[in-house]
This record gives structure tokens, sequence and C-alpha cells, in this order.
DNA sequence: CAAAACAATGCAACTTAGTCGCAAAGGAAA
DNA sequence: TTTCCTTTGCGACTAAGTTGCATTGTTTTG
């Protein structure tokens, strides 16, 4: 278990178990949002998906995650850092994260989702 | 009818139906977005959510109206205008059509959407 | 240590927004 | 009227995520 692992758990007070462990090294190495099926498909223990989604409420709960809905009706997931924004494209189905200019939006943002066309499906 | 729907559906080559009518009408009142429920709440003609749902594909298809998913895993539609954003408040739940600045955006956007706490439930 | 208390998990049943197949109804040609 | 195509209603279905409950695992306490 790393370091960073065990610090991440220790600092949102979550009790480390096998399954929460299972998640979170997943998301730790993800280079980009991931969702349910994905990363079953990565995690080195299987486990409920009733235990998956419960651990994720909790880290969710704890603002140690961020997630959002693409437009699959599926939730993606991925380790909190500064708000940035998720480029969905309609074309590759990518997920890339991006900088937004926020300087004139009023209120707390939390997550920031856009579709279209990336620019690579768009040449 | 008014003769603004009717151009709309002109515009977009689409046949009208009552149907088709009645969930353009309350559209086209809506100060925001809407999902099915609401929407199926306003109109002045019932029908079965199938036909709701494949009318709102075909408008969805023409690009007559724009639909996003907010985070109760429901569809919010409305009429196609300038692309702009929308703000969901996880606190109040209104859904507000805010302007964004977009020049450092790659890609084709077609619909962003912003979630967290808005300016007055935040104070 | 043993008993009790609490937390995490697996399993199966459930919920629900949206989808799909199909038959009936409507409307436009012919 | 007959034919052909479109739209609609109905009911069954799909699938991501939820919930209740019994079981297992981990602390706390006597
Ligand atoms: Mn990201
Ligand atoms: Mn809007
Ligand atoms: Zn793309
Ligand atoms: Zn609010």
């Amino acid at each position: 278990m790393h370091d960073h692992i065990k610090a991440l758990f220790v600092k949102h007070k979550i009790k480390h178990t096998h399954a929460r462990l299972a998640i979170v090294e997943v998301l730790k190495e993800a280079k980009a949002p991931l969702n349910y099926e994905q990363i079953k498909a990565k995690m080195n223990l299987a486990m409920d998906k009733a235990t998956f989604y419960r651990n994720i409420a909790m880290f969710e709960a704890s603002g140690m995650i961020h997630k959002f809905e693409s437009d699959d009706r599926k939730w993606y997931f991925e380790l909190s850092s500064t708000t940035h924004a998720h480029f969905i494209c309609d074309a590759c189905h990518q997920i890339k994260c991006i900088e937004i200019n926020m300087d004139t939006i009023e209120g707390d943002v939390k997550s920031i989702v856009l579709k279209g066309t990336c620019k690579e499906c768009k040449a």
C-alpha cells in the first residue's frame, strides 16, 4: 500500500479496507475519469457492486473523490483535485480533463462537464 | 398554433402532430430547462412516455432542442439557442442559464453543465 | 480470552428513467 | 376504396444504481 493512498484515507478519516484500497488504487493510476465497469476491470480484487457503490458514496461524501454523469447514463469517478472541467466527445467518447476560465462564474462550482465533438474528431 | 412554433417545425423539417405541438408549446414558454415529468405536468395533452421520448429524440436529431443530464439522473430539455451553460444548484436544485467564456476551449462544444452551490444558497 | 457491539460485505430483490417491439390508428397518396 | 407510410399506445424490457438483510470481520469491553 502506497503511502500516498494511506495518507488520503487518513486525511478523509476513512478506515482502509481491502475493498476501499482496491478502488482507490485504480483511481490513483487512472489518466481520466472511469466508470464502475472500467474500475471493476482494473481492480485486483472482486467485490459486489453494492460494496463498490457504498464505498464510492463514502468517498464522495468525504470529498476524497468527485463524480459526474456522462451522456451514457453512467457515473464517472476521479480523485479530487483542483476544480477543472471535463470534455466528453460524442464521437470518440473520450473524456478529457481541461481548464476553463471561471472568473465570471458566480457560486461555488464543484463540477463542469462539456459535451461536443473534440478537436481530433472534428477535423 | 403560434406562427413561431410553426416556423420551427418547418425549419427543422418535422411534420407537426398534436403530440409534437404540445411538447414544443411547453418548451416555448419555459423559463428554464424542464424534464419529462415537468413537461408532462404542463402539457395540455396526455401522451404516452414512449411517444414523448420518440418525439424528443427526433427534435434533438434535427437540432431543434437540446438536452442534458442533471444529477438526478433525468434529462432536461430546452429549445436550442446560442450555446450557453447551465448551472445546477445542489441545494435549491434550480437550473440557471449562464454565459461562459469559451475562447480557450478547443473542439465543437454542444453543451456545458456546471454543478455546485449557487450564489444565493452559498450566502 | 470470551462476549458483546459495531462496521463492512455479499446477495438478491428492488427502483426507475428511458427503450423497444408490435399492433392499432391516422393520414397521405394512388 | 385500397395501399402505403407515419405516428401512437401499450406493455414488456433494460440497466445503473439502491436497499434490506443475513453473514462475516473487526473493535471494544468485561
Ligand atoms: Mn479530471
Ligand atoms: Mn438554457
Ligand atoms: Zn473525439
Ligand atoms: Zn441554489
